[in-house]
DNA sequence: GTAAAAATAGAACGACCGTTCGATTATTCG
DNA sequence: CGAATAATCGAACGGTCGTTCTATTTTTAC
């Protein structure tokens, strides 16, 4: 059987138009092992080593293919952020524009997420190992969640203009809260235990949605928020 | 002047009645040191080396006081543990029961997360790195963070009590929803560097409090979520 | 089939890691 | 002060890391 899964084979060769070399083949193979280990032990702790242990190859037969770590781990983002289109963004383009397409969005997000058994997501891990760490892992983390915040971003104010959710809408604000849901369920499922954690992250997105649906009591809505009646900012 | 910061050292000499001996007190500063390391690259980028360099001191010598680097976790945990009910939980305590405090809570814990300068949270990365590695250093880390999170859930039962919350509040899935905004606000200001995320939460947070709120509109709260519409569950 | 090119193996490197051990210095206590 | 004790150092160990180099094997292309 081949070491690469044949979907993506698949894929690869129908834009390519033509087979893979054997080259390409072994190193698409080792990214595919290679996510597979970060989404376990993060990124950082990625090793050369571990790696090719999996592989059955060399240490230097591994590294040869990317030249450095960092081109590694880069090529992992990458494969990471294809994978992510994949299964959570274009299924969720075939449902109907507005918000039966971003209950879609967030559904795919959170199965890719915390559902599938104990892979975790380098979205999340990355951001914690790179915060503090420039260099361009980090950009390429970086790049890729901003795309992906921002197709989030996108699919709100397309629910806004289909007039699904209030006009006055504040897309980026609405995006913000779904990506926190996403998070606590990550933290809560993964490292918690929690085992309500997905029911807590489907009940809280709906009630993001009721607040920001123009069906909801606008009086509600538009009640200023008494953040001056707060203690001053520091 | 010396290595330990005054209020710890006040703090201890106050529970313990006699002065710290030197070993007690260079250990204090050890784990201070260790701590700082910590928030920045994390418990498991903790190196006993890169300790000793910022202390001046041996490896052997920084070691002696733990006996191993999983202690040496350990006491950082415990440490930031104390640290986070000193500067989150109880200054709060302050506040008028019922919302005040609960707003309170949330405010020093935004603060504490990730307002301050450049430091992150190791309750946050903590959760990332041992996620799926067992052992004492995620059980010191589970139980902290399971000690805060109920006493954010028990604040909402308090503000339920008060009536400051509608009576039918789920407290444990507001508090899960609070903990969402505070890791959407380290992950977008920290990682993202975005400059509205403390805004964004607090614009949540509020969010959250009027739709628990025995003021709000409670037809739009009672209304049931769609569940059963959406495609079955994994 | 054969020559050029690509892929892989294997050994070695310097660096850092946590840890151990014995010697040495500093502190405590009678 | 002096003896007992605690704290610290310095060197070394085995291990893993990313990386480099050369040799060898496998694949490609004519």
């Amino acid at each position: 059987m081949s070491v690469i899964p044949t979907a993506r084979r698949a894929r690869a060769e129908a834009t390519a138009h033509k087979p893979l070399q054997k080259g390409q083949q072994t190193k698409a193979a080792i990214v595919d092992a290679a996510l597979g280990l970060a989404t376990q032990i993060g990124l950082e702790g990625l090793s050369i080593g571990a790696l090719a242990e999996v592989m059955q190859m060399s240490k230097s037969g591994v590294f040869a293919h990317f030249g450095s770590r960092e081109e590694l781990q880069i090529s992992v983002v990458r494969e990471y952020h294809t994978r992510f289109e994949d299964e959570v963004f274009y299924p969720a383009m075939t449902a109907a524009r507005g918000l039966p397409r971003l209950r879609n969005l967030f559904d795919n997000w959170m199965k890719r997420t915390s559902v599938e058994i104990d892979s975790g997501c380098i979205y999340i891990s990355g951001a914690v190992e790179f915060d503090d760490r420039p260099g361009p892992v980090r950009d390429a983390l970086a790049s890729s969640v901003n795309t992906w915040l921002s197709a989030m971003r996108r699919a709100v104010e397309i629910a806004v203009e289909e007039g699904h959710l209030a006009a006055d809408t504040d897309a980026s604000q609405m995006a913000f809260e779904i990506h926190a849901q996403i998070l606590a369920l990550h933290y809560e499922a993964r490292f918690l235990r929690s085992p309500d954690s997905v029911r807590r992250a489907l009940q809280a997105f709906e009630g993001i949605v009721q607040r920001y649906s123009r069906d909801a009591d606008t009086a509600v809505r538009a009640r200023k928020t008494p953040a001056a009646a707060r203690k001053p900012q520091a």
